[in-house]
RNA sequence: CGCGGGGUGGAGCAGUUGGUAGCUCGUCGGGCUCAUAACCCGAAGGUCAGAGGUUCGAGUCCUCUCCCCGCAACCA
């Protein structure tokens, strides 16, 4: 008997710069999703890729004077090498440069041509001839180009356009039979609603760049980019190369992709399948963004943030399990980097590592290493027990689900429970009673066969940790042939194994806070990220003047200023008291440049507590006024060592 | 009337088909000592943004109002 196969897709990156920690969320949803699903005993097909072609790839490698392919060549390296880190296991990766790709991509173009519909129209726009770019109302400066500043005209361009207006009620008669097509329900509505408003036929050629797919009936022109990188998802199928394997894993089981493209996957992408007689893939869900302390990655707020760093810093399995646990799919997510220490300290450190540790310390202690038999099973036993299995059947469902983070919630509630069942059984009062040996073995057992089995629970999520789980426990069976069916029913642990070598699985990540209570520790957060504007009669409670009076407030001056590594808003500045030189850490980078605060005279808290930020012993904190993004140091011409009161 | 998402104890979130409001972290008190100052137990803390409505009963359904965030992952 076959394996019931499987097919699963992340979009396709486009690779005109890095990849940050939204695409390797989506990638790691699938990553997670495809993993459990070989550990279900499925035939999976896990793709992931890059969509290499498009203007904008052609204009960034002019920029660099080197050819578009070797310009994608590079950064798709890069894509790769992330996804390598991360332990993405994807069983292919699809270029759209690929010769596979484009022989595809043509045959499409071809057939749907001589279906009818795709016909040759004029595509009218607003053309900047000097700059050769088409530019909608909207964008124009004054009526002229943005770019340039000179005048557009409106010009008609021949063009091929698809009829997707044939198929928009067939379309919108599928999504409204098919309430399992787009997950979750709010997009489904939002696509529902875009459909009724009426589709219009789409332009899929384009003759002002050449860095793309040519219409094969049509040399003048590239295939557009959408067209081309939807058909991804065919040829890595085996469409029109491998007819056995497409008919094995085509209708996809899921696209998963961000909310901004559920359109492009949920209405152009099934109306060409539609125009192919092809089938619809089965299920189109659409993630949430990641939000980084409370605003949305951008480029221009310069709060992008680069998985390498992170997963260099904190390792792919805190990361990954991080973005599973802590954001609901379908919805926006919070990343902070606070949030991911709390995380990986508590849930990781705290609750896994430490429950992992204790048990091999204590068979190690009291049963030399050795894992015993168990005797018969008190009500303790048993309740640790049920809940065992109870776990794996949630687990199983939950993920069926796609509800990843309630499926890691209900493991470390299993995990919770077996740090319980430590206190509610006391191994150390029973080692101290020989006669209760059995007793103990019973408790040392069923530890090793819970952590047995969590570690295959985790196992879609932590690969890595997962398997050193399974190393140290001590268990001989290879973990990459383990299977789901190998947790169902307790008591798998083989009886009399020796168990391996403990070792930490996540060191505590000390947090340097001085004042937990006080918001000056935390300077890099009050400062620029400070959004809301608040009416000062609201601000904050009254103080005394004695309470003011505590403040040492004194004219500094900068003497030197340095950004702190790795870090986005911090600055490190020493500064001038007259009596002494300090050190503080100052979150301005994004408004100050390092030299523009040289030699500034600035008003500084000089009694604060000091506190350690990134690993820099911060003492005092220079005071600035702020309003939205705007931020400024308060600046006196006084004197170093002026007192301010 | 552009579209959408959201407003739940100090923070971050969950709340399935409407049936006495939960989780994690933090705080306070206690326990334990096998363990990574960890683990276990207990407590305090919410009129679920506001108003009205449907209902025996609404965080959950309907109407209106207010507030926040996006307009799409840097890119088509």
């Amino acid at each position: 008997m076959s394996k019931k196969p499987f097919y699963i897709t992340t979009p396709i990156y486009y690779p005109s710069a890095k990849l940050h920690i939204g695409h390797a969320y989506c990638t790691t949803i699938a990553d997670s999703l495809a993993r459990f699903k070989r550990l279900a005993g499925y035939d999976v097909l896990f793709l992931t890729g890059s969509d290499e072609h498009g203007q904008k790839i052609q204009l960034k490698a002019e920029e660099e004077g080197i050819t578009p392919q070797a310009y994608v060549d590079k950064i798709v390296a890069g894509f790769q090498d992330l996804w390598r880190r991360l332990n993405i296991s994807n069983d292919d990766f699809i270029r759209t440069t690929q010769p596979r790709h484009h022989k595809v991509v043509q045959e499409i173009f071809r057939k749907i041509y001589e279906k009818g519909d795709i016909y040759k129209g004029s595509y009218t726009g607003l053309y900047c001839t000097p700059c050769e770019t088409f530019w909608l109302e909207r964008q124009l400066v004054d009526g002229k180009c943005p770019d340039c500043g000179r005048p557009v005209q409106e010009v008609a361009e021949e063009a091929y356009f698809f009829r997707l207006s044939k198929y928009a009620d067939r379309l919108l008669a599928y999504i409204e039979s098919n309430p399992e097509f787009i997950q979750p329900v709010s997009r489904r509505n939002e696509m529902i609603n875009f459909i009724k408003q009426g589709l219009e036929d789409l332009c899929i050629s384009r003759t002002s760049f050449d860095w793309g797919i040519p219409v094969p009936i049509d040399e003048k022109h590239v295939i557009y980019v959408w067209f081309d990188a939807l058909s991804n998802y065919l040829t890595a199928a085996g469409y029109l190369d491998d007819k056995a394997k497409f008919e094995k894993f085509w209708p996809a089981d899921i696209h998963l992709v961000g909310k901004e493209i559920v359109r492009f996957h949920s209405i152009i992408w099934p109306i060409i399948l539609m125009a192919l007689d092809l089938p619809l893939p089965k299920k189109v869900y659409g993630h949430g963004w990641l939000i980084v302390e409370g605003d949305k990655m951008s480029k221009s707020k310069g709060n992008v943030i680069d998985p390498i760093g992170l997963i260099e810093e904190f390792g792919p399995d805190a990361i990954r399990y991080f973005l599973l646990r802590e954001i609901n799919l379908g919805l926006d997510g919070n990343f902070s980097r606070d949030a991911l220490i709390q995380r990986i300290n508590s849930d990781l450190a705290n609750d896994l590592g430490n429950l992992l540790h204790r048990t091999l310390s204590m068979v190690g202690k009291y049963n030399g290493g050795i894992v015993k038999a168990p005797s018969a099973a008190s009500a303790v036993d048993q309740s640790l027990m049920e809940m065992g299995q109870e776990t794996v059947s949630q687990f199983e469902a939950s993920m069926e689900k796609m509800e990843l983070s309630a499926t890691i919630k209900n493991v470390w509630a299993f995990i919770s429970r077996t740090n319980k069942y430590i206190d509610e059984t006391s191994p150390w009062v029973l080692a101290k009673d020989a006669e209760r040996a059995g007793e103990l073995d019973t408790v040392l057992y069923n530890l090793v066969e819970s952590l047995r089995i969590i570690s295959v629970l985790i196992s879609p999520f932590m690969p890595i940790t997962a398997e050193k789980v399974w190393q140290q426990l001590g268990m001989v069976q290879p973990f990459a042939a383990v299977a789901l069916d190998d947790i169902k029913g307790w008591g798998k642990t083989p009886v009399d194994m020796k168990i391996g070598t403990p070792e930490q699985l996540f060191p505590r990540i000390e947090i340097e806070i001085a004042e937990p209570a006080e918001k000056p520790t935390s300077e890099e957060k009050s400062l620029p990220v400070e959004k809301k504007s608040v009416p000062v009669a609201e601000c904050a409670g009254e103080i005394t003047i004695e309470d003011f009076a505590k403040l040492d407030l004194r004219v500094v001056k900068v003497l030197d200023a340095q950004p702190v590594k790795k870090t986005e808003k911090l600055l490190q500045l020493t500064v001038d008291l007259g009596s002494e030189q300090r050190t503080i850490i100052s979150g301005i980078a994004k408004h100050y440049a390092p030299a523009d605060l040289i030699g500034k005279n600035v008003v500084m808290i000089v009694n604060l507590k000091p506190a350690k930020i990134r690993g820099v012993l911060s003492h005092g904190m220079v005071l600035a006024a702020s309003l939205d993004e705007a931020l400024k140091v308060v600046e006196v011409d006084m004197p170093v060592g002026s007192k301010v009161k």
